[in-house]
DNA sequence: CAGTGGTCTAGACCACCCA
DNA sequence: GGGTGGTCTAGACCACTGG
């Protein structure tokens, strides 16, 4: 066999992708089933057995099929598949949704780290930190609250900058980008600050989204975002 | 130069790859500088072509470079990095958490697809679907609620299963592999069904999870699982 | 149109690990 | 020990697009 022309899956290794998670879906190949080896596969569709290896751990790194030395390549047996989503920059995200983007700094100032944060960015605990509240606007209605700590060690241009006037998150995405980051979602009913910074009443229920990020000198930042009552987040397509 | 044998990154690329990064980290090569393309790198390196490349793409996958034909390499202006979790597999959750795993269906009956649902699952509205109401426990204490339509008409072995007896997490994982998936997150009050099943209070806010997968035939399953109050949901690092 | 990334190939050697 | 995937190479041709 060789590879259909098909509807264009464009290159020959996406084009062995989708053919191969086509014959899963239809159980063709079972969960669990040893399917053919490299070379073979190399044979069947005409082409290189490098490109039979990228298409397979394209699909091995979804998550469909286990691959090891000398065992082969199976079909997994529990596909519990990778979902992907990209971290959205709020200005953008609000600009997107066809309104006008502001920000407010409701308060900024130079704070030790509290237990929590502490833990969470792996400092000591009273680490001098700059700690950020923001409310982020679309047409001039709250849309999120940031409470933000940023680490000066990690990044010690930010001493001399005036959140004010620049946004914190877009300062950091451009001039301290980071190696590792940690991403949480949790629910929370909103407490008196959040309810009046975000013009909705207590106890509503808020999305949170916590993320620290790292670079090689420690900890940048941590920040938890509140979303407006009935905001989603969606992964890729 | 040639790669560091430093403590190991494993094979060529991936050094490449960490090297890199550590030098956009370091600022070496800034926010929208072009760095050198393949061939320069290659030689700098001491590898292939083809070595760089797959470095390079990996780091354009993450977000740190931009990269086009003729234009060359550049680093993101605004890495909008992207974050990838592994959808848990409830019991598998539960058990690696040290508790004792269970669950109880609720309800299981054949229904009309309701408005939201047939939207969601791109289906006409009144499709026949099967509807599943099920509480996952740790412990004999309530974890999860599960509020699941499955669409016979894409998965037609589904007739004859009884989900009473068979977790229908588990069972569409192996006999209904899918092509595509939608993952939301969201929070909403628990309603007053939601905190009987959780064993909560009434308006406690709860982190909502809805999933969405199809095949070739159509759409599998739609679910909304609503977690414990606390409870979060963390990517892969 | 020419420079750059995208992809493929044939071959090679290696690392792992099951039998 | 031997079969399998993991990786690399040198070279080639192509596709896109910026100058």
């Amino acid at each position: 066999m060789t590879l259909k022309s098909g509807p264009p899956g464009n290159s020959k290794a996406q084009m062995i992708v989708e053919d191969v998670r086509r014959r899963i879906v239809d159980r063709e190949w079972q969960q669990g089933d040893r399917i053919p080896d490299e070379a073979e596969l190399a044979v069947e569709f005409g082409v290189a057995r490098a490109t039979v290896n990228k298409a397979l751990q394209i699909l091995a790194e979804e998550g469909l099929l286990d691959r090891k030395r000398r065992a082969g390549t199976h079909v997994t047996v529990n596909p519990a598949r990778k979902a992907t989503f990209t971290i959205p920059i709020v200005r953008e995200q609000v600009e997107s949704a066809g309104m006008a983007y502001s920000h407010r700094v409701v308060a900024q100032k130079r704070s030790p780290a509290p237990p929590e944060i502490a833990s969470r960015m792996r400092l000591p605990e009273g680490a001098p930190l700059i700690h950020l509240r923001t409310v982020h606007m679309g047409d001039d209605q709250p849309f999120q609250v940031e409470d933000r700590w940023i680490n000066p060690a990690a990044v010690p241009e930010v001493e001399s900058v005036d959140f004010r006037q620049v946004n914190a998150n877009e300062w950091l995405v451009r001039h301290a980008p980071y190696l590792r980051a940690d991403l949480t979602f949790s629910a929370e009913n909103a407490n008196a600050r959040d309810a009046r910074l975000l013009d909705t009443r207590q106890g509503h229920a808020l999305l949170i989204m916590q993320r620290t990020t790292w670079n090689d000198l420690g900890a940048i930042t941590s920040v938890r975002l509140s979303f407006y009552p009935g905001h989603m987040v969606t992964t890729d397509h």
